[in-house]
DNA sequence: TTTGCACTTTACCGACCGGTCAACTAATCT
DNA sequence: AGATTAGTTGACCGGTCGGTAAAGTGCAAA
């Protein structure tokens, strides 16, 4: 009747399966989604999800990942590629982060925060094998900043003497909880007033960031 | 028989209740401990729960509140007043972080993160009655900061100009951020390793930082 | 044309969810 | 003594959880 499938494409319900489980799992939490409501969400039988994925797990693992793919490409590549000054870029990245939670909140009524953030929070503390997918990403997150850190270095703006490693993952803590404030606020402005202490910690001189032996 | 309860403690239930979800909603999610686990674990019957409190929510909102005197208690006031340097007192407060976030993995086997930080995530876009409650106590958090923020200022440490409402601010996002990160690690040294941080943002020159007109 | 395979569908599983309820016990107050 | 009250108990509610199993569908290669 008006469930035509004619071959028209291969892995259709795959793909409309981590597009549900991307919506419903990055504006809620894990737990409090199901895998009924992420298959009716996508149109989707139960059965056919355990036909694609093993498990709730997986199908979150690959949503994850795809997720990823799409934050490098739309994010993390034009924001912090190019041959503009280290204050710029940050400014553009804060401002990306920021349109993207706005538009979030306006098109689905709720402000996500960071979707990697918010699931090593939730499942962090009882699910070794979630944590460490989650830690994956995190990390590559990482690298594009002191990736861009680099940059800045051999560019002099920052002087060579620059751990780079350290403020990159200093970058990303301040980033994670500026998300984890604006999420409590439900308001995209805390990321505005808070994204300039971004600056002040990976700008400014700072004389004594020294590492424990 | 064994169940001997001779109005030795009025309110033994109440409170075994409040412990035991201190124990369980700290160390993992909201979603994912039930209320029948809360019981067993407090040693309470079902509907004595719902003698005491409302509900879940009302529960863990009651839990919120005593865990955040003690936090006040133990770690706020002894490590933020005093008349030691704010270099100092960041450090110290870095320590207590530190050894809560250890002792809890060592008793429990979980490094936590904090818990107001973590329920906040978990439950801020989509149950606003509770994000009212945690924004209660991450400003009660940030209050603190400012009043130490505000001491330095005027012992000199500060310069007079220094905007000590959003540096407090960014103090707390800071501390979330480390969290965040210590429990994607699971392991407490992130903590230490990124410490530092905190400095860097709050002592150094921080020509500007402008708020949005 | 037959066979095999990728995919879909539906019914079903035991366990658990948060919450309700009425009956009961044991102190307290008048 | 009688009434009131706080607290306790265990059975029970409808609904949902993640996951399973088996039968069926249509297409494509042999």
């Amino acid at each position: 009747m008006d469930t035509a499938h004619p071959s028209s494409e291969r892995g259709a319900s795959r793909q409309a399966l981590l597009q549900a489980a991307r919506e419903l799992l990055v504006t809620r939490s894990y737990a409090s989604v199901g895998i009924a409501e992420i298959c009716e969400h996508a149109g989707v039988r139960k059965g056919s999800l355990y036909h694609f994925f093993p498990g709730k797990e997986a199908l979150t693992q690959a949503m994850l990942e795809a997720l990823y793919a799409d934050f490098e490409r739309d994010v993390l590549i034009p924001g912090l590629t190019g041959t503009g000054k280290l204050r710029d870029r940050i400014e553009a990245f804060v401002r990306a982060i920021h349109a993207f939670e706005s538009r979030m909140q306006t098109d689905t009524g709720r402000l996500p925060g960071c979707p990697f953030g918010n699931l090593a929070v939730e499942l962090g503390s009882h699910n070794p094998g979630m944590r460490r997918a989650i830690r994956r990403h995190l990390d590559a997150v990482t690298a594009h900043f002191r990736a861009a850190l680099d940059t800045a270095v051999r560019d002099g703006e920052l002087p060579p003497s620059t751990d780079t490693d350290a403020a990159a993952e200093q970058w990303l803590a301040l980033m994670e909880g500026i998300l984890v404030m604006a999420k409590a606020d439900q308001d995209p402005d805390t990321i505005l007033r808070l994204g300039p202490a971004l600056g002040a910690l990976l700008l400014n001189p700072t004389p004594e960031v020294r590492h424990e032996p």
